[in-house]
DNA sequence: TAAAATAGC
DNA sequence: GCGGGCTATTTTA
């Protein structure tokens, strides 16, 4: 661990240190990125902070080995045999889109601050954060420019900003000031979820409809009402599903406030806009999986998700891999939100580290007490207790005991939590924290629990899977705190319907059941014009993407070849960890039975079957090639068995989309569809009309 | 299944 | 001289 600045640290040693506030998120304009950088390295260099974070950054590294390592052992059966495995599931996942809804996702700009800048106007204009020297919850705009952030500690800051004015946190105020959005909100979608006290999903198909106008349109309606009650602007992402419509939303809060995007229901739109996408601008994809992902298949784009299909089905659980694919694919949660409950509750403290037994035991009580005071509240009580600790050097550690009865009185949090920090005990620590699960269900709320869960979980894997990503979950862009859901809770519904947004930043991925939907006959009354895509980033080759005023340009895909990792196989032969139940792994030459027809590229180059040569970056050819053996294989057995049905399958779907991606990347790109905006072009529009 | 560790917002 | 609260997934026992 420890040697991170080895290899990097030469002459520019903070450019290889990596943050949440300094990394290539934000397309801060015009932010001397570099000065940034280095501000933040020599603040935190030689910290306790700093040092884990680079044996945070070295285990990830070593993880990135052992995948790879893993990747290079996969013979080339298994790779055939997890390419099929991930053609299925993408035709699987394919087959669960859903076209037919319209998702508007608010974001409020730089919520805190502005609400700040609301109650005392004199700030305005000027270079303020809200929170403490050690930590901000959120910047203002000016702020930004010098490279101030969220989630960046105070003392950066202010090195960054000299001028900087800090502004405690009052979540009362912007508890009440989300409560007046969230009137707005209600007008468009009486079932809204609500992410966090800045952030909120609408399914605005109904209201569309009814009013005969598209998403934009309504966005821009809502926008402005919102601006006329509170005074905030926002930004807002439209599209079919919450997971695009995030993205969408997301990238104008951080850019260019008082803007938005909208992305039609329209399959090829949705696909060209999520290409070239870079993964880190997905809900659910952060600093930790981006790179994984990137260091170990060079996966960099959404579309390269599908690429490398084979690769992450083999490597990852189901779920996760699910949740990739659909990432490539554009999918997302597409359902109607049912009601969610909060499965736990906690409380934490930082303070100056001690390893006093005496004054850790009294943090601990004060825990205690704080926590059932909440679960008082909200009459909870729950038998599984959780203890965390973060060491004086970083090191975040839990410990749990389940028990017989559910508690709730400070005195018996206090009893157990002292019995799980005992066994710890000679320790030094900086934080505190203790956390009640498993509630009992009446009181938790309805029952609707375990049956949906598992519900979603197994029948509807369909979707979106993993990383409670998808959509929500995310608590805004800012820092949200929870602790004031409570307050939340009680300030904001007293209004008249009960709404049914989900206070605590619940996921509620999952879509539901595919067959629901009007399968393909999806009518379009909604689908909306373009009005701009997003181009998010660096990655300016945002494959055709059609923009409403005609404007066109394409770009040579980002494409990389099929990374080195496929390179090294063929070589060893392995049973793949978890899903190749299947076939008995033996030589992938042996012939004779079954195996016979199983198709790998030798060398990752030639047809394992009949010879054909083909490079690993003819990705549809390959495809089709396999699936020419396979259909062979099948019309074989067929004479004897009867089960047809999956070849012609197989081959509808992936035609179409492996076809419109991978064009581009062998010949250059069909000119025909490709049309593609400079990222800039896109912001220049909807941005600072009001504001 | 339960607990611990991770990751992400 | 780097927060707080919550969820979900994976790994391990």
């Amino acid at each position: 661990m420890e040697d991170s600045e080895s290899a990097s640290d030469n002459q520019r040693p903070w450019q290889s240190y990596h943050t949440v506030y300094t990394n290539a998120k934000a397309g801060m304009e015009g932010v001397d990125k570099e000065k940034v950088q280095r501000v933040v390295y020599e603040m935190s260099k030689g910290s306790k902070y700093f040092e884990n974070e680079e044996r945070k950054e070295a285990f990830i590294r070593q993880k990135i080995e052992h995948m790879r390592a893993r990747a290079a052992k996969l013979s080339a059966a298994d790779l055939s045999h997890y390419q099929k495995v991930a053609d299925k599931r993408i035709l699987e996942l394919e087959a669960t889109r859903e076209l037919s809804r319209i998702w508007l996702h608010v974001d409020m700009d730089a919520f805190y601050a502005a609400v700040e800048t609301l109650s005392n106007p004199s700030l305005k204009g000027k270079p303020m954060a809200v929170g403490s020297m050690s930590m901000l919850s959120t910047a203002n705009y000016e702020a930004r420019k010098f490279g101030v952030r969220a989630a960046m500690p105070g003392f950066i800051a202010r090195k960054l900003c000299p001028d900087l004015i800090f502004v405690p946190t009052d979540f009362k105020k912007y508890t009440y000031y989300s409560g007046l959005t969230r009137e707005v909100f209600r007008n468009y979608d009486p079932n809204f979820m609500a992410a966090s006290l800045d952030e909120a999903y609408l399914d605005i198909t109904k209201v569309c409809k009814e009013r005969g106008i598209t998403g934009g349109e309504i966005a821009e309606e809502l926008r402005s009402r919102v601006h006329e009650e509170t005074g905030l602007t926002c930004s807002a992402g439209v599209a079919p599903n919450r997971l695009l419509a995030k993205v969408l939303s997301t990238v104008l809060d951080i850019n260019k406030p008082n803007g938005q995007f909208v992305l039609p229901n329209d399959r090829m739109a949705v696909m060209t806009f999520i290409a070239s996408l870079p993964i880190r601008k997905i809900g659910g994809i952060g600093k930790v999986t981006e790179n994984i992902l990137k260091g170990v298949f060079g996966i960099s784009t959404c579309e390269e998700m599908l690429q490398k299909g084979s690769f992450l089905c083999a490597l990852f659980s189901r779920s996760s891999s699910d949740f990739f694919l659909s990432v490539g694919l554009g999918l997302g949660g597409t359902d109607t939100p049912m009601i969610r409950f909060r499965k736990s509750i906690s409380s934490e403290r930082t303070f100056s580290a001690t390893e006093d037994a005496a004054s850790l035991y009294q943090k601990l009580a004060d825990i205690a007490e704080m926590l059932s005071a909440d679960m008082q509240k909200e009459g909870l009580s729950g038998r599984t207790l959780t203890l965390k600790l973060k060491t004086a050097s970083f090191e975040v550690r839990s410990r749990a005991v389940t028990l017989q009865k559910y508690i709730c009185s400070s005195d018996d949090i206090l009893k157990h939590a002292s019995n799980l920090l005992k066994a710890e005990l000679p320790i030094s620590l900086r934080l505190i924290g203790l956390r009640v699960s498993h509630f009992n269900e009446d009181k938790a709320g309805v029952p609707v629990d375990h049956t949906q869960k598992t519900l979603t979980k197994f029948l509807i894997s369909g979707d979106a899977p993993k990383r409670t990503g998808d959509d929500q979950s995310s608590f805004g862009s800012d820092l949200s705190d929870l602790h004031f859901m409570n307050e939340k809770e009680t300030t904001i519904s007293l209004g008249s319907h009960k709404t049914c947004h989900y206070e605590f930043g619940a996921p509620f991925e999952r879509n539901h059941l595919s067959d629901i939907d009007g399968n393909d006959c999806i009518s379009y009354e909604n689908a909306c014009e373009i009005d701009r895509i997003g181009e998010l980033s660096s990655h300016k080759t945002a494959p055709t993407v059609k923009i409403d005023d005609g404007k066109e340009c394409t770009t040579k895909s980002p494409k990389k070849e099929l990374s080195r990792v496929s390179e090294e196989d063929s070589s060893v032969q392995r049973e793949p960890e978890d899903g190749s139940p299947d076939r008995s792994n033996k030589e992938p030459s042996a012939l004779g039975n079954e195996d016979d027809y199983k198709l790998f590229w030798v060398d990752n180059y030639k047809c394992s079957l009949c010879g054909a040569e083909l490079p690993s970056s003819f990705v549809e050819e390959r495809q089709e090639h396999s699936d020419f053996h396979l259909a062979e294989r099948l019309q074989k057995e067929e004479s004897g068995t009867g089960s047809s049905a999956s070849i012609s399958r197989r081959r509808v779907m992936p035609k179409e989309y492996i076809g419109s991606q991978n064009r581009r990347k062998k010949h250059k790109s069909s000119p025909a569809e490709g049309k593609h905006l400079p990222i800039d072009s896109f912001f220049a529009k909807k941005s600072g009309q009001k504001s």
